[in-house]
Formats: structure tokens, C-alpha cells, sequence
DNA sequence: GATGTCTATGTATACGTAATCAGAGAACGT
DNA sequence: ACGTTCTCTGATTACGTATACATAGACATC
């Protein structure tokens, strides 16, 4: 195990002079004889000393420099790239990022974020677990500022970055409706998780709209692997649901209802919430929900240091604007207006179908969401 | 801005205590009046206090039950899985974790490192940048324990997890050439990151064992984005060297290499380092080196605890081993030994070609990463 | 009733750093 | 010669918490 780091009162002791002076050295301050300054930085070096940074935060005024991120799993894409946007936006502003991640249990989020207030975090990003009791939010934003992404609990005063669920599903299917399929069923998640809700209410409004009802017979809800989706769809292909396509709630439903319609074979029409690598290459076309999730982070982020710099405007609640974009299937045959590229990296073509929109939500005023 | 948060002395004040008891009565302590205990506890509820943990960490003795992961990019998949694997791990020993990414800045990493030493974090595990100076490691290895990750600077005395970068890219490699194809080309990242070097190594083996000669006009070295192995591969594909396969360094390589092949049309082998999702589903075989990178994540911090713990014993290089996986093609004809199981999720099946196999580098004891 | 143990609490201090205060010597102006 | 300003450095203190030490009452033992 490695030693103790030495302290300034060492570096004092073997440059002969007083930890004060140490502190003025390293803090590089006036009136300090060069002589002193070099034996000072003599001792330094030859100590291998640093400045412990814990035991700077401790005198008043100061902060630990450090943001929190907690979200439901690292190794997921989306919030993978919502960690990078933080992550970057926080090197800029000079502060260290803890994450830590909740799976979907309240206990574990609850855990965490008191854990984070102790530890004095200058300010928290949250993605809120479906269960979570209001009140522990609104206790904890009182000791530090909170900037919920995703999804957002009801009555805590706090900035929040979500995306437009409701308006991206509604389109997805409104394609698949207008591609002429009749029996569209949709496969999701915990329906507690309200990214679920609103997408589910965006599937009603497309199918309201194209005067189709509600079956409840062609929706799926359970949890959000890979394999439930792809029992689900499988189920729901083949039983007496008889779906002709499906959308799938995220990007997981999305891998598990691509293999199921891959082993069904006939003519299926497959629509999901996020992007998907590699979705471009598939013999099959699929709609996707897509956004910019890196720059979620980063708005959030922004958000978060405006309040911990002091900000005391009105809470804002940012929606950002989903593209629904067909990849793959006969890749030169396009709907929509925009012209694929040909020479360019092709992952990112994939020809526009409904052109981006921002919903705002509430009175406040959105600002970066808006583009 | 959040107000100041109260401390032992406020509630001390509130319950008419002096801030000793309070402190006894959040740790816990005997010998405190059932009647004390309340009142000082109905203080900490009315004042919402909570203990700051970063004054307790000042205490001799105390550490902040920190540790940091130092990646190049939050947002990669390999990465993120590794995230998640060190998440879990930091959080079933009751530690925090910092992240931060480098990019393949070298000056990046050195502040990084230099600030989470100074912020005196109990370990670190470090994917160092390809130009990273050992004096560096070196010398901040002195106060915390470190493991890297995937690369390994020489001549740090710390613990290390790898893959099997040359082995891996070995078998992929011989795995086109014993599909016939005679004219494999290599795609892949800086040279100057140790990993690429090895599994270009492996490539370079391949090509022995197989008695053909090395040919550089094959071989594509630029850096690790999905447009820039486009552009490789599609001039290897159509250029002078007329390359009829081609094997790809990494994810990101991997998808622009598939990009280019589907533009290209005729038959062309692929295999590439990493797993990719969705593979399985393309109209082309990809053989994929696999290999579990939580896993990864997951040892090093155990390796990375049992330092922190007081462990001494001679420092390990873990080598784990990667499987050669051949997916998406004709998903019923498969190369190799064990069958797709036909009803349980597919994303997992996939017909392993070369069994998993265990290379140990060096005399020191591998541990966990032999099953 | 003197002594000792146990319970319950307060006082003082230390952790590493930085700021305030204080003081000493030098330079400078009158 | 003396006051003033400037330069340099040391001593002291505070930040929030936990602990060593001190203290004091309650109760038991002889």
C-alpha cells in the first residue's frame, strides 16, 4: 500500500522555513525571496509533493469542484453518450464527474444521491428511477442543484433536458401507418418509466389520427432487455395479434424485435426510439427516433454549472427535437427529401423523412433546445 | 445557489448539545440517553443535516473511498462496458467513481492524473495515452495504486488487464484466409497505441502461418473513426492492392470497413476486433474477435481494490482471452462446432470458430483471467 | 463514608491548507 | 534621526468532524 503523501508542514520541515511559506509558494504569491521559492520547490520535487485538494475544500467559500452523474447503466448507448456530453462540459468548466448508475431501483438512486450531498457535489445530474419518491428530490435539491435528464419528477424545482418522446413515436408509427401497415404493435419497457408513457401516448395520437383505435392486443410492456422484446415480438407476430409491423420503445426492444422479424421472414414493418449502429447495413428498412444524446450532456451540463454559478432564473424545462430517419433496407430507394450523399461517410445518410421540430413545453423560455 | 449546509455545530446549537454528542449519535456510539439521542436526532431532521464527508476524510487514517477510471472516450462501446463493469465493482465496495477521458491527449491525461492524486483518491485505473511518458505513471503510482487497462506503459510497477490483442487477431485473420481469401488487407488506428501494434502483429502471423508474405500496400494506419476507415477501405477495395478481404482494428474501423464493402458489392471477407451489435443481422458474414469487457472493467477493479486493501504480492498482467465469432451471413450454414441454439435469443448465438483460449504473458500468476 | 465502576456529556485538539495578524528588517522620504 | 512604506516570513486560527481526555453524577461494593 502506498505511503502517506507528504503535507506542506514536511516540504516546510526540509526546506527550513514555515508551512505558511510553503502555502505561498505553491499558491504563487508576491513577496517571496527567490531563494526561499527555490529551496521551497527543491523540497517539492524532491518529496513528490501535491497539494491535498480534499483538505483545501474544507476552508469556507471553497467547493469540492465536482458534478454528479447518475444514471441507469454505463454500458447502455444512450446514456453512454449522455456521459460523454457531461463528461466533456465538465473538463471544460475544470470540475471532476463521478457517475454512478441505479439499474432501475429507487433504493440504490436514493443511496446514491445522499451519498453525493455529503460528499458536497457542487450540483447533480439525475435520471430519476420510476419509482422515486418526490420528496427525496426535493430534499436534496435544497443542498444542491439538480438538472434531471430524460425524465423528469413532478413538483422538484429543478432545470430538466428531456427529449420529445410523445412527438418522435407519434411519427414513427404515423411512417409506418402511411407505409400502408394496419395492424402496428408496439413493444416496450416498464411502462413506470414515463419515457414509456409518453412514447405509448405518441403511438395512441398516430394511430388516432390515421383513424385506426387502440388494441391493446398489439402492445407489450415488460422490461427492457433484448431478449423480452424479442419474445414479445415474437409472440406477437406469430399469435393471433397477427402484427404486420412494430415499434419498439428503445433501442434494446429495438435489437430484440429486429431478430424476431429477421426469423419471421415475411414483410414487416420495424420503427424504434433511438438510433441504432449498423441499422444502415440491414436488408430491411427501420425508422428510427434519432436525436443528438451527446448533446444532451452537454445541455444539461451547461445548465447545471449556470445554477452552480449562481443562475436563479425560472426552471426550464429543455425539449429536444427528434429526426426520424429510415435506415437500411433497399439503401436507393429513399422517403423523404433529402438526397443521401454519395461519397461522404454513409453512416450518417439516411435520408430525413420528417424534418426535426421542437415542441416546447410549459412557459418557460427552452434555449439551446432550440435550434 | 443552495444555502451553506448546516453542520454538527448547528444542530448542536438546535438541540442544546455540544457537537461531540451529535457526533456520537451519528456514528452511533453507547452511552448516550435515549432522551439526547431524539433530540438530537429531530435537530438533524429539522435542519436536514447531513454529515460532510469530505471534512471526515481530513481524520488520519480516513480515505475518501474514491476511485477513478480514466478512459479515451466515455461513448465507445468498448469503453463503456468497462465503465460499467468498474461501476459495479466500486459500488459492492462502497466506493465512489470518478471518470474522465483523454481523448489521446497525453497533456490530458497527465492532468487528470495529477488532479485525482491530488485529490487524494484511494486507486486508479488508467487506459494510458499512446504517448504517454512512464515517468508520469511512475511517479504518481508512488501514493496511489494504479492497474491499467488494454495498454500497459513499460516499467510501472502496477497491475494490468489486456486482451489478447495478437491472438485475437490472429484467428480472424486465418479465419479468412482458410475461407480462400488471398488478398487481406489490414484497416486500422495510430500505430502508436500499443494495441494496435500487437494485433497488427497477429495479422502479420497469420500471414506467415499461412506462408504468405507481408505486404504494406495492404495495410491502412490512420486514425480510429468510422470515416476514415471508409475512406481506407474503399481505396484498398478498388485501388492497386485489390484487397479481398479485409480485417478492421476495432469497432469504430469495423463499421466504416462494412460500409465500404456494402458500396462495393462483390464478395469480400470481413473480420474485425471488437463485437458489434447488430452484426449478427447484416447479409455478409463478419467474423468478430469477442471477447467480455465488463469483465474487464470488473477485474481490474478487483485488482485494482485488493492494492487498496494492502495487497503486495508481485504485480500481474492479466491476459484475457477473446472468442472468434462469425456473424450475420447466411444465418443457417456456420462455421464451427457448437450449433445456434434455435429458440433462446439470438443476439448471443452465433457459432464459436475457434475455441476461447488463455495466453499468459510473463511469470507473473494471471488470476482471474483463466477460467 | 470512602472508593471504584459505569454512564453520559463537554472540552480540547488534530487532520492539511490558506488567510489574517503580527513582526522584523530594509529602503526611503523628510 | 525618525517615521513610513515595502518586502518577507512566522505564528495563529478556522474550516467540519472524530477522538482523547476530563468531568460529573449514579450506583454498587466494602
Amino acid at each position: 500500500m502506498p505511503p502517506q503523501q507528504p503535507t506542506m508542514r514536511d516540504v516546510a520541515r526540509l526546506a527550513g522555513v514555515s508551512a505558511a511559506t510553503v502555502s505561498r509558494v505553491v499558491n504563487n504569491e508576491r513577496y517571496i525571496r527567490p531563494e526561499t521559492r527555490a529551496s521551497v520547490e527543491r523540497a517539492i520535487a524532491e518529496l513528490g509533493f501535491h497539494r491535498n485538494e480534499i483538505a483545501r475544500t474544507l476552508r469556507p467559500g471553497q467547493t469540492a469542484d465536482t458534478i454528479a452523474l447518475v444514471i441507469e447503466d454505463p454500458a447502455n448507448p444512450f446514456w453512454s453518450a449522455i456521459t460523454r456530453g457531461v463528461e466533456e462540459t465538465a473538463r471544460r468548466y475544470q470540475h471532476m464527474l463521478v457517475v454512478g448508475s441505479t439499474g432501475l431501483s429507487f433504493e440504490q438512486e436514493r443511496d446514491l444521491l445522499r451519498d453525493l450531498v455529503r460528499r458536497r457535489v457542487d450540483g447533480l445530474l439525475v435520471v430519476p428511477t420510476p419509482h422515486a419518491h418526490r420528496e427525496l428530490h426535493a430534499e436534496l435539491a435544497r443542498w444542491a442543484p439538480m438538472v434531471f435528464i430524460d425524465r423528469v419528477p413532478r413538483g422538484v424545482p429543478a432545470d430538466s433536458v428531456v427529449l420529445d418522446n410523445r412527438g418522435g413515436a407519434r411519427d414513427a408509427v404515423a411512417h409506418l401507418l402511411a407505409r400502408g401497415h394496419r395492424q402496428v404493435a408496439y413493444v416496450g419497457g416498464d411502462p413506470a418509466v414515463s419515457t414509456g408513457a409518453s412514447r405509448l401516448a405518441g403511438y395512441r395520437q398516430a394511430l388516432r389520427s390515421a383513424g385506426l383505435s387502440y388494441d391493446p392486443g398489439l402492445v407489450s410492456l415488460g422490461n427492457h432487455t433484448v431478449e423480452a422484446a424479442w419474445a414479445a415480438a415474437t409472440g406477437l407476430l406469430n399469435g393471433p395479434a397477427a402484427a404486420d409491423a412494430i415499434f419498439a420503445d428503445n433501442n434494446r426492444m429495438c435489437l430484440g424485435v429486429l431478430h424476431a422479424v429477421d426469423r419471421h421472414g415475411t414483410d414487416v414493418g420495424v420503427a424504434a426510439f433511438d438510433d441504432v449502429e449498423l441499422a444502415d447495413l440491414l436488408a430491411i428498412p427501420v425508422a428510427l427516433v434519432t436525436y443528438d444524446a451527446v448533446e444532451i450532456g452537454r445541455h444539461a451540463a451547461e445548465l447545471l454549472f449556470e445554477r452552480i454559478g449562481g443562475g436563479s432564473g425560472p426552471f426550464r424545462r429543455a425539449v429536444h427535437p427528434t429526426t426520424l430517419v429510415v435506415r437500411g433496407g433497399d439503401r436507393t430507394v429513399r422517403t423523404g427529401s433529402s438526397a443521401t450523399p454519395e461519397l461522404p461517410p454513409p453512416t450518417r445518410g439516411g435520408g430525413r423523412v420528417a424534418s426535426s421540430y421542437v415542441r416546447r413545453t410549459g412557459s418557460c423560455p427552452v434555449d439551446r433546445a432550440v435550434r
